[in-house]
DNA sequence: TAACATAATGAAAGCGCTTTCATAAAATAA
DNA sequence: TTATTTTATGAAAGCGCTTTCATTATGTTA
C-alpha cells in the first residue's frame, strides 16, 4: 500500500502538503492540489486510518451500546446509525447490554477503553447519576429513549406517555369500557410512562381505573400470556387489552385463544412500538409506532454536529410524538 | 490517559519491557512482571489499540458483510458474530450489500480501505470469479451460506438442497399430493438447491413435477402473495404450498386467506429458515431450521484461529444440516 | 519601487506503541 | 575459576500520519 511520502516524492511535493489535500482543511494552491491528486490517484493511495487516528488522537470510532444486538427492536435502529455513521466516515462499536445495570457499565467501559470519540446509548438500567458523572469524564455521549432533565439537549425519546394515552384513547374511541393493561416493568421508565398515559385516557373518558385490570410483565412474550392469564382469572369480562408492547401483545393473543376468545371479535388487543411481526401476526396488531429509527438517526446526527463538527442539515428532534397505527386487532365494540 | 513511558518509568523498566509484559509473547522475570503489573494498575492503564495497530501493523478489524442488517435473518447471526469477535478483543465492522453486485463489491472495497485483518462474507451476487480473485489480494476471508469447491475449508454453509427435500417430504409425509412450491430467484444459488431438494422428494415419493405448480419469487414476502395467485389461477386444486423462505410463506398465507383458503385446514404451509415470526404467525409456521447463528460462530472461528493463530476449542463445522421445524401451519392431508 | 501583509509550502517533531538488535546479567560447562 | 551459552533487558528505529512553526512565494498598498 502506499504511503503519504510515496505519494509526496512522486508529486514532488512535502508529505505536510499531500497531508493537507487529504484532510481539505488548509488551502493548497490549485496547482499542486491537482498535481497530488494525480499522484494519489496513480498510485492507488487511500490513507491509513489507523496512522491518521493515532497522529490526530481522533479514533473516529463511535461506541453504540443498546439493550439487545439481535431481535427486531433495537436491528432497525442499528442499521440506520450504522449507516449514517459510516457515511460520515465513523466505525460504530456495537454492545449490548442486556439491561442488567452492572452489565450497561461494563460495556461503557468496554467503549471508553475503545478510546471511543463520542457513545450513543440506549440504556435501561443505569442510574442517571451514572450517566451524569459520565458526562464529566468528557466523551461525549447522546442518550436514546430516555430522557434526563439536566443534559435535555442530548437525550433522544419518544413520548411514552402520550403512546400510552392514544393507544387507549383508540380503544375507547372503539366503543370499549372495560380495558385490561399489562404494562412493562416498574424500574422501566418508559413503562410507566406508557402507563401514566393509559390513565390519562381512563380518567378523560370518565373511566375508573381499576387495578385488578392492570397486570405487570417484564416486556418479554411470556409475561403477556402470564398478564392477561391473571387478569382473566380476577375479572374475565374485558373487553380489550392494552400491553406495553408488542411481544406482550403476542404473548397476550397467544393465551387469548387458549382462554376461549375469537380475535378480534370478542378481545381487541393494542401493542406499542410497530415492530416488525406486527404485521405478521393473526389478526395484524393495532399497536403504537416507535420512531426508534427516527431516534437513531437523530442521535447520530447530533454525535456528528457536536463531536466531529459536520454541519447537519435538519434541525435536531428531542422528542417524537408517537403515532396509532391501525390494523386488524382493535375492533369496534 | 497514562501511556506506556509513564508505565515503564513508574516500574523503572524501559517501555520495550512494558510492551512485553502487554503482549506475553516474550518472557520477562517473575520480579520484574509483577513490578510492571502493579505499575500498570496502579496508573489506570490501558493500551492505546490505535498505537497497538499501527506499530505492529494489525488492525485488529475484521470487516462483515451481510446483505441486510436489519430484519431477522441476520441480526441473530451479526450478535453471535459481534459478540465473538469482541471477547476475543477484535473490532467488527460491519455492512449491507443489499443482494446487488456493484454494493456489495463497493462494501469489500470499503471494508479492505478499512485494512481489516479478515473479512466474513454472506454474500448473495458476487460471482465466483471475484472471490477467487479476492483470495489473491491477501485479505483472507470466510464465506457464509456460500460453497465455493476451490476454497471450501472457508466456506460455512446449510445444506439447500437437503433442507428443500426435508420441507417437501414432510407435506407428502403428511398426505400432500398436489404442492405447489414458490421459489427464490434463479440466480441465487440457496434458492435453486432448495428447489432441487423439493424435485428429488417428489421424484421418490413417485410424484410428477408440473411447473405450474413452481412459481419463482425474489425472497420478498410481496412475491409470496403473487406466487400463489398465479399457481391458483393456473391450477387451483393444491393443498399444499412449500416456500423458498419464510419472508414468502407469510407472504402466501396472507394471500390464501384472500383466497378462501382455511388455514390450515385447507391449505398447509411449510417456509424455510425459522426466522423469529414463524411463532408468531398464525398458524405458526412449520418451517425449515437454517443454522445462521450456527455459521457465523464457525466463520468467526475460522477467522480467529487461521488469522489471529487463537486456539479452538471446537472441530470446524463446514456444512450444517437442516432440521424440519413442526408447528401448526402443516396439517395432515 | 519599497515596505509590508498574506498565502502557500516545507522541515521536523510527535502520536503510543512494536520489534530488532545489541548488551548486560545469569546460568551452565569446562 | 574462566569461557561459553542462555536469558532478560534496554536503546532506538519506525509504523503513517497530523500539526506547529519557520520559511518562501505572492499579492497589496503607498
Amino acid at each position: 500500500m502506499a504511503t503519504i511520502y510515496q505519494v509526496a516524492e512522486h508529486a514532488n511535493v512535502s508529505l505536510a502538503t499531500v497531508s493537507r489535500v487529504i484532510n481539505g482543511n488548509v488551502k493548497v494552491s490549485p496547482k499542486t492540489l491537482e498535481k497530488v491528486q494525480r499522484a494519489m490517484k496513480e498510485l492507488g493511495y487511500t490513507p491509513n486510518s489507523i496512522a491518521q487516528s493515532l497522529a490526530s488522537n481522533r479514533t473516529n470510532r463511535v461506541g453504540v451500546l443498546v439493550s439487545e444486538l439481535s431481535g427486531p427492536f433495537f436491528s432497525n435502529m442499528l442499521s440506520v446509525v450504522e449507516k449514517e455513521l459510516r457515511d460520515a466516515g465513523k466505525h460504530a462499536i456495537i454492545t449490548a447490554g442486556h439491561s442488567d445495570a452492572a452489565k450497561e457499565e461494563e460495556a461503557i467501559e468496554f467503549l471508553l477503553s475503545c478510546r471511543c470519540d463520542a457513545l450513543i446509548l440506549h440504556i435501561d438500567a443505569i442510574s442517571d447519576h451514572y450517566l451524569v458523572e459520565l458526562q464529566k469524564r468528557n466523551v461525549p455521549f447522546s442518550l436514546i429513549n430516555h430522557k434526563i432533565d439536566a443534559i435535555a439537549e442530548r437525550c433522544f425519546s419518544v413520548d411514552n406517555e402520550m403512546g400510552g394515552y392514544l393507544a387507549t384513547k383508540a380503544v375507547i374511541d372503539a366503543g370499549h369500557r372495560e380495558i385490561a393493561y399489562i404494562s412493562g416493568p416498574a424500574f422501566k421508565e418508559d413503562a410507566m410512562l406508557r402507563l401514566a398515559g393509559h390513565k390519562r385516557a381512563l380518567n378523560e373518558a370518565g373511566i375508573t381505573y381499576n387495578a385488578d385490570l392492570v397486570e405487570t410483565g417484564d416486556f418479554q412474550e411470556e409475561s403477556g400470556k402470564r398478564g392477561i392469564q391473571s387478569i382473566y382469572e380476577r375479572c374475565p369480562n374485558f373487553t380489550a387489552v392494552v400491553c406495553g408492547n408488542d411481544e406482550m401483545a403476542t404473548g397476550a393473543m397467544f393465551t387469548a385463544r387458549e382462554l376461549g376468545f375469537a380475535l378480534p371479535d370478542d378481545l381487541s388487543i393494542v401493542g406499542f412500538d410497530d415492530l416488525i411481526f406486527a404485521r405478521y401476526t393473526y389478526p395484524t396488531l393495532s399497536t403504537i409506532g416507535n420512531p426508534v429509527s427516527e431516534m437513531g438517526s437523530m442521535a447520530t446526527k447530533w454525535v456528528l454536529k457536536e463531536v466531529y463538527n459536520q454541519p447537519c442539515d435538519v434541525a435536531i428532534t428531542n422528542v417524537f410524538t408517537p403515532e396509532f397505527v391501525q390494523r386488524r386487532s382493535l375492533k369496534e365494540n
